[in-house]
DNA sequence: CCCTGATTCGC
DNA sequence: GCGAATCAGG
């Protein structure tokens, strides 16, 4: 037992049929490059971005619903200094775009029972403002920001945006907050402060 | 500013 | 093949 453990250091980490198999799948669930560079570890969101395009599903047209074509980023760099062969486009473009698809906002966690709804990722879940022991403050306050959120949907979120869900999942008025979360916290101020109650504040309420 | 993906090109 | 740098857009 020479060897103990290889220590997680800086090595290479190539991408393995595992790591091809969590990239494809994330991808084809839309996660961003971002993100599932942040869950292989070990490679950057261009690494990711890089694999994607070498195994050729730049789209992500590959698995459950085909209704993923975001009309986001052209890309059109050639303006480096290279001696590039004219390369024009005089092809046309006929693309059998059919109607947009519904964006199934109920659907991506793999690890979720796939019923109904869906949350976030991670983080501890918040409970749904219902009839909680919260300070009527942070409760108006809550009210008062909802009406500012951004109303996020699920792929907008980032870390730092705010996590709070608002709505039935399962109907269109569903969204995410979305405001600036506080460092280090899935919510926004007005959120942290009911989803981490202190325990002080908590005590026997009972009824 | 934050984020997203797309592309190029040296390694 | 790989991915940092860069670009381009939201």
């Amino acid at each position: 037992m020479a060897e103990p453990l290889l220590s997680f250091e800086r090595v290479p980490m190539s991408w393995t049929d595992e790591r091809v198999e969590l990239l494809k799948k994330m991808w084809s669930e839309g996660q961003s490059a971002s993100q599932i560079a942040k869950e292989l570890g070990g490679v950057t969101r261009n690494a990711v971005i890089g694999k994607v395009h070498r195994l050729g599903l730049s789209n992500r047209s590959g698995g459950t619903s085909q209704a993923a074509a975001k009309p986001e980023a052209k890309a059109k760099p050639e303006p480096k200094a290279k001696a590039a062969p004219a390369e024009t486009k005089p092809a046309p473009k006929p693309e059998p775009r059919t109607e947009p698809a519904r964006p199934a906002a109920a659907e991506s966690r793999p690890a979720t029972p796939a019923r109904k709804p869906i949350v976030p990722a991670g983080q501890p879940l918040p409970p749904q403002p219902s009839a909680n022991e919260i300070s009527p403050e942070a409760l108006a306050k809550v009210h008062e920001v909802e009406k500012k959120a951004r109303k996020l949907t699920l792929m907008e979120l980032t870390e730092r945006t705010c996590k709070w869900p608002v709505g039935d999942p399962a109907t269109e008025d569903f969204w995410f907050c979305g405001l600036p979360a506080q460092p280090g916290k899935p919510y926004c101020e007005a959120h942290v402060g009911v989803a981490f109650q202190p325990m002080s504040a908590r005590r026997d309420r009972r009824r």
